[in-house]
DNA sequence: ACACATTTGTGCAAAAAAGCACAAATCCTC
DNA sequence: GAGGATTTGTGCTTTTTTGCACAAATGTGT
């Protein structure tokens, strides 16, 4: 899991999904989507489990917890379990995302087409670099092309506000990750998305996902030398 | 847990460690590799679960897992707990990679300079695109930069074989993944850093690590969505 | 040399996750 | 409409991961 989500918790009237189930759902809402698109009609917890890695035992308890949305001696409707998935994940409405640090990578995902697919908007760009700050950036792909206004880190309370941004993304030098983490929650974001090389301190409540792509590699390393004969 | 290993098993001689601590290694030798920056000799368990995030307990088991490299009443050497862990992970020589699809991303991470620092070295780049094919891109960043020029696809094979690639970097459109993942395998590779989002099936004895981007934001709107009042 | 404060390493318990196996529900065929 | 073939949903078991608590080992001060 190259990634970890800290703190939260709010007790529910929501019965409750586990962690490991939730950290799967996109991967079945991305299959779903695909054989919608290949006007796949119902689908099997053995061929929707092939497609996404999982054991088919575990997809049908992971889908188990969202209701019953199958049908014994069939299998589930496509569109229809998907539905659910994106219901059930807040998906069925757009988020506004905030990149912090207009770098090689936060460029590149503002450039990426492929989150306005799914239910992500980027609506703004904040930066340090005075050269960079004025400028516009290209966001999403062909299409549905915006251009996006580089604000002053400065004015990140403003902007979130004005854009009413819910998730944060924190793409800057590992050195300013903690500073920009601070502004973001003190600006209200209490979902953040970090790819700094460093752990957040964030306060309860505040979720943070790490992607560290470093350590990603730093695994794979690890099981590479194992192999050596 | 926003990546998965699949597969590779090898029993061992060596004494079995966890996945999920493996996990953390990397970000313990983070941690230490700051700390050693800053001139620090000793850090205690407490002090360095801090630093990453984990429970001073949980470090501690996580560290025994590679031996007895603490002095009770003191704490770790810095250094040299950084270089154990280093040498188990396989840290301490270089590990070759080569990336496919040079779009936003592959070039991203092929400009990203923190590799080298962890002891990764971008050794090629890969693409299908025409009028991307015999251009040169800039690698790692101030400092260390090389120019590397951009290989077609047909030439995989010979360019894995030169340049002695260990792990291989999937950044291309979901549609190419497997087949750029397959050509991986057949031409030796068996670790696989995919951001595609599709799964990817490769025989036994080959690891994937997935990094979803959207994924990561689904499950942090899942949280926020169930944040409201 | 001895008491005392500190901090690791680890046995054991609890919790979470994954896997198994099968009854229950549905569809299809005759 | 009865019987057989599927495929879901789930109780139960096994494995993995996390957390707790404390004995063992070290350093310190007197
Ligand atoms: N590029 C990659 O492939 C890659 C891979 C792994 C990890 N990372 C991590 O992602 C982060 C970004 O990487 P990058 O390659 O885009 O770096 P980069 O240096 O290209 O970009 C960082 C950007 O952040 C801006 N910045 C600096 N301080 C800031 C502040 N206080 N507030 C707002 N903006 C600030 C800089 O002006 C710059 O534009 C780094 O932490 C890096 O370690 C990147
Ligand atoms: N850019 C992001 O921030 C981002 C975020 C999430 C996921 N992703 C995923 O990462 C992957 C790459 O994203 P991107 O934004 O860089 O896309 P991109 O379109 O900018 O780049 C893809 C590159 O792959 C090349 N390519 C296509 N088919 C190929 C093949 N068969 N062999 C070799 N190269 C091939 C293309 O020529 C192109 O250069 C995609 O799967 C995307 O879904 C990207």
């Amino acid at each position: 899991m190259p990634s970890k989500v800290s703190s939260s918790s709010k007790d529910g009237n929501s019965p409750k999904i586990s962690e490991a189930t939730v950290s799967r759902l996109p991967a079945y809402y991305r299959a779903l989507s695909q054989l919608a698109d290949a006007a796949q009609v119902r689908v099997s917890s053995e061929e929707l489990a092939a497609l996404t890695g999982v054991s088919s035992a575990m997809l049908r308890k992971d889908l188990s917890h969202l209701g019953s949305y199958g049908t014994r001696g069939v299998g589930y409707e496509v569109e229809f379990l998907r539905y659910q998935i994106s219901r059930e994940m807040g998906l069925n409405h757009d988020w506004s995302v905030v990149i912090v640090g207009v770098g090689n990578l936060g460029r590149a995902l503002a450039h990426y087409g492929g989150f306005g697919s799914r239910g992500f908007r980027v609506v703004a760009l904040v930066d340090a670099d005075q050269t960079l700050i004025g400028t516009k950036v290209k966001c999403g792909a062909e299409g549905k092309t915006v251009e996006l206004l580089v604000h002053a880190l400065s004015d990140l309370e403003d902007v979130i506000k004005e854009t009413n941004a819910r998730l944060g993304v924190v793409a800057t030098p590992a050195d300013s990750a903690q500073v920009v983490s601070d502004r973001l929650v003190k600006a209200g974001i209490r979902s953040i998305l970090n790819f700094a090389p460093v752990h957040l301190s964030v306060p309860e409540g505040v979720d943070v996902r790490k992607v560290d792509l470093a350590s990603e590699l730093q695994i794979l390393a690890f099981h590479e030398q194992r192999k050596a004969v």
